[in-house]
DNA sequence: AATGTAATTAAGTATTTACTTAATTATTTA
DNA sequence: TAAATAATTAAGTAAATACTTAATTACATT
């Protein structure tokens, strides 16, 4: 996974809340949009950004589509982050 | 401290790149554009993006610019990364 | 089978981003 | 004080991004 494209997806604020609201469970992509006030299309661009990131799964159910978080995919991030705390290289 | 401004910064394969560099030590801003196919006021763009986001701290010595790394805001994302392996909520 | 609902894909657009070269500012040194 | 060096600011541009509405696909219901 390219930590630069998990970046990017966490840039934006619509996909930060998106994955805020996945945290309290599994919801399909007409509930997200309803806690928007942005187009059905302009929610499924940006979770289909999370799906290739990995931050979100996606699966169908009927004519529903349900999101959950990958809360794994977050570790990446904490790994990034780490090494600025760690490698101090030979002082 | 604006996260998403954070991410933003972060999302750049050149920023992450100087970010990498400045953990071996402060450079000038010549001797990071040095390690870059890219030019000099290219460079200073990025520097200027991650001293607003405070990635990175700046000062001057004699006609020099030095930067290095604010390795405490790089807690930030990890306090934002952690969130999500903890608040499950009342399951 | 026809109609309705959920979701996505397609196409177009305004804004933002990451560069470039040219010009400017600040500092050192001959 | 003039010339050289370090760095930034200014101005312009091609490509990427975040939206929009219209069209399409998939499934459910009558």
């Amino acid at each position: 996974m390219a930590i630069g494209e998990l970046f990017k997806a966490l840039s934006d604020d619509n996909r930060r809340k998106i994955l805020d609201l996945l945290k309290d469970g599994d919801l399909t992509s007409g509930e997200i949009a309803n806690h928007f006030n942005m187009s059905k299309p302009g929610i499924s661009q940006h979770l289909n950004i999370l799906k290739n990131s990995e931050l979100v799964f996606s699966h169908k159910k009927g004519q529903y589509v349900y999101y959950s978080l990958n809360t794994s995919v977050v570790q990446d991030i904490m790994k990034w982050a780490i090494q600025f705390k760690k490698d101090k290289g030979e002082e």
